[in-house]
DNA sequence: AATTAGTACGTTATAATATAACATAATCAC
DNA sequence: GTGATTATGTTATATTATAACGTACTAATT
């Protein structure tokens, strides 16, 4: 049978090739980006491939940060503007409960993801579970509630951080 | 056959009888509150009525400002610590995509409950759909997720602000 | 009633997140 | 190349939230 990391998304895959993540969502952004006519310029790329640095969400102001120790000064508008740009082209998804930003692992599909948010190590898995999408569609419909956007982060402990 | 505002949730019945719910609101966490020996203070009975002044969630600051328009000029600390109380007791929710807090429909049963948020008129409808928190539910179990939190709000329009 | 422990609130200062407004520079369409 | 558009730089400020410490109130104990 199957270990206990069979099925889970890369996030909560302990040793899995991270590089490739960060390589294959840069690939991604760069061909959707040109075939939508959006600009990927240098500064958006960055913004981009720091978020990308790992699969726990990053705030604004460390991205800030990080452009600051690459040499770049820049002020928060301009990460800021960089973050909507992403935003815009579904690069990335704000996770509201932490006001923080993260890489979505699907930009190149319409999709209504959910995000499950281990609380001790911060890592982030972004799913896409019609189930749980289809059930907010019904109740919504019920309620003759026309809906734009789903927004679903669920807290608690992933694999890697409860004893087994 | 029923009207359109058959079975919907009080917040979206235009003319439903918002005294009552107030009322019932504050009946209810006094209840629950000595009920648990938690100490429902004045100020803290005066944030929770500003609270369900109405069915659009409040932020801290507006609560801040009606506060002092009533003659106490408290400070942020002291608002934030009357909405943890709150909060705690399980009386507020908070909004996580509009910083902002809203009263609970069931603070008497433990829930899980997501919240529809009209873009146009504010309005913030709870509800506790089982088929939502469970398909979230399974879902994090297949991906050995420990749930503590599930946050789930759906922004769009409502029944009252879309052309029939 | 005084003592004491615990809780709630007051107060000052500051942190963290985000945006408004306007200037300059780079890029694109023609 | 010229002008329009888009992106970035820059200054200032708005909004949301908390740290730290002091005082006052409450409740139980003697
Ligand atoms: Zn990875
Ligand atoms: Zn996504
Ligand atoms: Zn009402
Ligand atoms: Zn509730």
């Amino acid at each position: 049978m199957a270990g206990k990391e069979g099925n889970l998304p890369a996030a909560m895959r302990l040793g899995h090739d991270h590089a490739r993540c960060i390589e294959e969502a840069m690939t991604l952004a760069a061909e959707l980006c040109a075939r939508r006519g959006a600009r990927l310029t240098e500064l958006r790329r960055a913004v981009l491939e720091f978020v990308w640095q790992s699969h726990a969400p990053l705030g604004a102001y460390a991205i800030l940060d990080m452009l600051s120790a690459e040499g770049r000064k820049p002020m928060p508008p301009t990460v800021y503007r960089a973050l909507d740009f992403l935003l815009q082209q579904k690069l990335i998804h704000r996770i509201a409960s932490l006001n923080a930003y993260i890489g979505c692992i699907d930009p190149g599909r319409p999709h209504s993801g959910q995000h499950l948010i281990c609380r001790l190590c911060g890592t982030v898995a972004e799913v896409d579970e019609e189930a749980i999408s289809g059930a907010i569609a019904a109740s919504a419909r019920d309620l003759q509630f026309s809906v734009e956007h789903q927004t679903v982060e669920v807290t608690g402990i992933c694999v890697n951080c409860v004893p087994d």
